[in-house]
RNA sequence: UCCUCAGUAGCUCAAUGGCAGAGCGGCCGGCUGUUAACCGGUAGGUUGCAGGUUCGAGUCCUGCCUGGGGAGCCA
């Protein structure tokens, strides 16, 4: 008998009309009557389930399947039959179920609706569930459509390394990396902890960022991009933050900041419209339980050309505006998430970048403008979510970087080979960062980081 | 870290300071085509933890723990 995928079954059902097949998965739910039952049996490999009939005349252990619970694991063997008409297009008459694996009554998921905290603290039977389904599958394509669009333009795929020194960003708080024993630490004279005698031999944490060594590929490699985990100790609790993500940082050579948004531009409706195509079922989920707005919003953004305005105009736009906002709005202030959002909702109703930020605000890296007063910074903002992306041009010039080092108190000789980058042969070059997460929260309408990572690391949560 | 809300059966939730309840799920039974099936019956509780007020606390007070939402920071 042949061994058959559900999503086999599901994309070519009509080739498999009235022949035998045999299939193996879990099952979502079980109804049965006096002499027949039906099981929805959904084996991961399509987000749709599928039935089953199984007749007591046919089958000798009838009783034994009717009391199969959810959650448990069987292979069925019988005939697919067409089902023009019902709810579903085609079943599966069977003439043989075997249990592969029972599953006793007190499996927590049941085939009624659960909220998102207890399904979290079922993170490794949630997904079973049809909303998880839907999200990982997403998050899968979205991974290998990342790939797929940096591949199709040649960019050199780069792993920036995990564990590092760099500490000079200032991206947020580290998690540090050592052997040393915290109750019986090596220390130096004034008492500190001597990282000398640590496993590398100086003080090195998880990455917070890819981008540093991004750059010393572009100037390489010309276009390159990074796309793994990313760590930060920050003690924030909220549902758009965890201490363990995944980033994609471009980094292109011989490019200025109307290069850079061009590419973020064209990335995000590549990414959009690669999940639209490639995961309808899916998205048909999250348009009508999770978000009943999302399709449309999607199509628009995939449609619009993406706004383009400087910090400065923002500014303008908001202090002339009548809305009443919790933070002030002035020149040199960072715009408060409240801002960004009334930009891209109510003003331009679509994604708009802002550029030329005042350079106290962004990081050290950015390059500065000739008003010397803004740097050549880009976020985007999106309707619905605010930033999603966050990028710059890179200073290139070696005296201004080192200025600008000095003005951050940061240590020259710690980023001696990033500086060397501007000494050998540099050029010009921009990159930005854009969250996996916030990505998949954005296009799937999933509203907590924590239903969007398979097993999320947030404060003080650690479990599986 | 700050503000705020919540914690009662396996799950989702009720219960004016006065007998601890329902739906779903489980179990038992019924039903000849179900679709989160339906119908009948039944079991299931240290009301997050520790104190306090009260004749009496799920309910009021204090502390702690856990979780949600918001803010800051950011991706």
């Amino acid at each position: 008998m042949e061994k058959v995928l559900v999503r086999e079954l599901i994309r070519d059902s009509g080739s498999y009309a009235d022949r035998q097949v045999e299939v193996s998965g879990w099952i979502r739910s079980n109804r049965d009557q006096k002499a027949f039952g039906f099981i929805a049996l959904n084996d991961g490999t399509h987000f749709n389930s599928i039935q089953v009939v199984y007749e007591r005349e046919f089958l000798p252990n009838f009783d034994e399947v009717a009391r199969l619970g959810v959650g448990s694991a069987i292979t069925v063997q019988g005939k697919l039959v067409l089902t023009p008409g019902a709810k579903q297009p085609f079943e599966i008459k069977a003439t043989a179920v075997i249990l592969e694996g029972e599953s006793p009554a007190d499996y927590p998921i049941q085939p009624k609706r659960h909220t998102r905290e207890f399904l979290r603290e079922v993170a490794h039977l949630r997904p079973r569930t049809n909303l998880f389904s839907a999200v990982f599958r997403v998050r899968s394509l979205l991974s290998f459509a990342v790939h797929k669009f940096f591949q199709e333009k040649g960019f050199i795929y780069l792993h920036s390394p995990i564990i590092t020194a760099n500490d000079a960003e200032g991206a947020g708080e580290l998690f540090r990396v050592t052997t040393l024993d915290p109750g019986n630490a090596p220390r130096s004279e004034n008492g500190e902890i001597d990282f000398s005698e640590d496993f590398f031999g100086r003080k090195t944490n998880l990455t917070v960022s890819g981008q540093l060594e991004a750059e010393v590929f572009a100037l390489a490699f010309r276009n390159v991009y990074t796309f793994g985990p990313t760590f930060r100790a920050e003690n924030s609790n909220t549902a758009r933050h965890a201490a363990e993500f995944w980033m994609i940082e471009p980094e292109i050579a011989f490019a200025d900041l109307n290069d850079n948004m061009r590419l973020a531009e064209e990335m995000v409706k590549y990414l959009i419209r690669y999940i639209l195509e490639n995961a309808a079922v899916e998205m048909d989920f999250f348009n009508s339980f999770v978000d009943k707005g999302l399709r449309e919003r999607l199509q628009n953004i995939v449609a619009s050309e993406f706004e383009r305005i400087t910090y400065t105009e923002a500014i303008k736009i908001l202090e002339g505006s009548r809305e009443k906002f919790e933070y002030p709005v002035a020149w040199g202030r960072d715009l408060q998430t409240e801002h960004e959002r009334y930009l891209t909702e109510k003003v331009f109703k679509k994604p708009v970048f802002v550029i030329d930020y005042p350079k106290e605000i962004k990081a050290f890296y950015m390059r500065l403008n000739e008003d010397e007063k803004t740097v050549a910074a880009m976020d985007l903002l999106v309707p619905g979510v605010g930033e999603i992306i966050g990028g710059s041009q890179r200073e290139e010039r070696a005296d201004v970087l080192e200025k600008r080092m000095a003005e951050f108190n940061i240590n020259l000789r710690d980023l001696w080979w990033y500086l060397d980058l501007r000494k050998y042969g540099g050029v010009k070059h921009a990159g930005f960062g854009l969250g996996l997460e916030r990505a998949i929260m954005y296009i799937t309408g999933v509203s907590n980081i924590r239903d969007v990572i398979p097993f999320p690391r947030t404060v003080g949560s650690c479990e599986f």
